[in-house]
Formats: C-alpha cells, sequence, structure tokens
DNA sequence: CAGAATCCTGGAAGATACTG
DNA sequence: CAGTATCTTCCAGGATTCTG
C-alpha cells in the first residue's frame, strides 16, 4: 500500500521527484524515448528540431544522472551514441500515458 | 478513440497543453486542490509555506486562465475567494495519481 | 483578506563557433 | 557524429510595499 493521502506529504514529497522532469525538453524527449525506443543523438536532434545541440545534451545528461536514460556509446569512427530508458524511467509510462490522454482529451 | 500514436505527434500535441503545468508551483497547488477541495486563497498560503503571495497569485490566474481552477468570489467584507477544480481539471487526477505513485516508488 | 504595483536578480535557455 | 566552450539574452520567480 502507498502511504496516506494528505495534501502535504503528497506535496512534500513529489516536489523533488518532480525536478527531475523539470526543464523544457525533458517531456518532449521522453516521450521520443517512449516504449523502448532507442534513440541516437542525431536522431534526437532530428525529432526536435527547435532544440540546440547544447539543450539536448543538457537535458539527456541531467536525466541520466537522475536515472531515467541510458548512454551507450560504441566506441567507433564516427561516434555513435544511443539513448534509452532505463527501467526506472520506463516506469514513467503511465503516467506520461495519463498525461497524453488528458492532452489529447482537450481538443 | 485517440489518434494513432507516434513519438512526433505526441510531442507534438503535448507540448502546448503540458505548458498548463509548467510554472513552479503549479503541480503543488494542485494536490492541494484535489479530490473536490476547496480552498481558499489564504489556506493555500498557509498551506504552501514557500510560496509568496504574488507566485500564489499569478499561478492560479494563469490555472484559471487555462481552464483548470475555477475562482469563486464573496463579496463581503473582509473578501473571500475559493478556488476549486474545474471538471477538466479533475480529469487530471489519473495522471497527477500516477505521477505520485512513480514518485513514492523512487525511496 | 485578497490582492495589485514595482523593482530586481539568478539562472535557464539560446546563439555561435570550435573539436576529438 | 557527438559533443565542448563561451557569450548573451531573457524572464520566471522573489522581495517589498501599498490598497479596496
Amino acid at each position: 500500500m502507498t502511504k496516506k493521502w494528505t495534501p502535504a506529504s503528497a506535496a512534500d514529497g513529489v516536489e523533488q521527484v518532480l525536478k527531475i522532469l523539470e526543464g523544457k525538453w525533458k517531456l518532449v524527449i521522453l516521450f521520443h524515448l517512449f516504449g523502448g525506443q532507442v534513440k541516437r543523438f542525431s536522431e534526437l536532434e532530428k525529432a526536435i528540431p527547435a532544440i540546440t545541440q547544447k539543450m539536448l545534451i543538457q537535458q539527456l545528461r541531467q536525466m541520466e544522472a537522475d536515472g531515467i536514460v541510458t548512454r551507450t556509446i560504441y566506441h567507433q569512427v564516427p561516434p555513435k551514441v544511443e539513448y534509452r530508458l532505463t527501467d526506472w524511467g520506463q516506469e514513467l509510462c503511465p503516467a506520461l500515458d495519463a498525461l497524453l490522454k488528458w492532452a489529447e482529451n482537450q481538443k
């Protein structure tokens, strides 16, 4: 069972964890890595045209540090780096899916 | 039925809607209005000690403009203003609940 | 009580150029 | 290809004071 539901405890406990999702592009990136998708850096760049390289890396690195994405480096020329969700990251799916439904429901 | 699932459409469609949740305090406020809770301005202030008046109003007004909270004014002295979720706002519950679960699951 | 009106600052985000 | 390294801009957020 989850702990007893009180607004205060919910707000307090969640507040920190939600920081993981903070950042202009985090959720957008997440949607592109859903369902076990594996994407190269350049693929993410193309998929999100409005983002700059700096922002893309920055957000990816933070997500990596927070343990929701994995970075796989292939030492070859030219370089190849793949990103995918960690198990912990995958567990976000239900939540993001619910958000997606909500978003679609608006139109 | 929801539309066909593609990362691109998901990201695009959701991107705008998620702006509704942007802002340092939006989610915290939402958690305090969950389950049909009705709160006065001063109650929210007490419930979220770290927030400033300006921020509280600002975020509430944005949420009101976005159609997820309602503002009820009682013309009396002293003034009394109540906030509650709209139906549309209530539909966020499943999503936020999933986030809550995810957050709690971390520890 | 529930705001409005100012002023101000840190840091997130962007632009651009360079590199192993 | 997948990054670094700087420089710059911008505004969300905060502090403070005032008011119907």
